[in-house]
DNA sequence: TGATAAAAAGACGTTGACCTCTTTTATGAG
DNA sequence: CTCATAAAAGAGGTCAACGTCTTTTTATCA
């Protein structure tokens, strides 16, 4: 229920790049690095592969850096847990019991079954741009 | 949403435990481990954890081995995640900002909170003993 | 009392998530 | 074209979860 640090590096990069995006061409790296205090070449990883995955789109060199695309902001969150961590943990048993399912369930799963539907249907309906509409912005920074 | 391993092995066992319990009155490591095809010594080091905080009992020697107390059925599954999980997976910011919180949260708190709280519930109410009761038993076995 | 059996204890090994550093590649300015 | 800059790429390090192995302790019974 606490998910991996690079899913929230890459969801508070986006949503960084994007609403920094409203006033400037491109941000860079070290900036984003900087300023949501993220390990940089950590960071320069996550956002890297981001970008191959058509999610922002980047440019190398002088005056280079990371800017977003058309389709940033409806970027569902699932995507980012897709790439980050895995889709396996909202499938897979709860008890990693591997001939547990729905037909042959062992106790936990019934138990535990709507409440990752519900949260399933969160991040499947949750957007990038959902976020940014949040009353606080500078939630991202707030390490 | 998938939890520890060893979150899995100390249920399962324990579970493996009350089930012989009814007509052996002891069961040593090997046997779970066998049965339940879990890491022995892995196994050794979680079921003394449990002995220790009095989950089961445990004697030494020939013809020793574990089995239940008076507790056992009634050890709610959450007190099994706070001893191999702990229970700081349900308390802190999904996405690890330290400054989040009820007054002061990141736009996925509100969106995580309730489903959380729901799972606490779960685990809070449910107990051993309750899963026992399950239809099918054999689930334990079904790695 | 000595042999034996089983848990307890603890040293050690493995792996993946997380992080750092250096080198390579692409691009715009002069 | 050359230089400076920034991302891309990749080698390598750290640490905790997971797992293995050996030794020690405790209990039983002949």
């Amino acid at each position: 229920m606490v998910f991996s640090k690079s899913f929230g590096y890459a969801l508070r990069s986006i949503l960084y790049v994007v609403m920094i995006n409203e006033n400037q061409s491109r941000v860079q790296i070290q900036e984003v690095a900087d300023n949501l205090q993220i390990p940089k070449h950590f960071l320069g990883k996550i956002m890297k592969m981001l970008a191959k995955e058509k999610i922002i789109d980047s440019v190398k060199g002088p005056f280079g850096g990371f800017s977003v695309n058309d389709g940033t902001t409806s970027i569902p969150l699932i995507r980012l847990m897709e790439l980050t961590d895995g889709l396996e943990q909202f499938q897979e048993c709860s008890l990693r019991l591997r001939k547990c399912n729905a037909d042959k369930p062992c106790p936990m799963h019934h138990r535990i079954a709507q409440n990752r539907n519900e949260l399933i249907a969160m991040f499947s309906s949750t957007t990038v741009g959902d976020l940014i509409k949040s009353d606080d912005k500078d939630f991202i920074y707030s390490i």
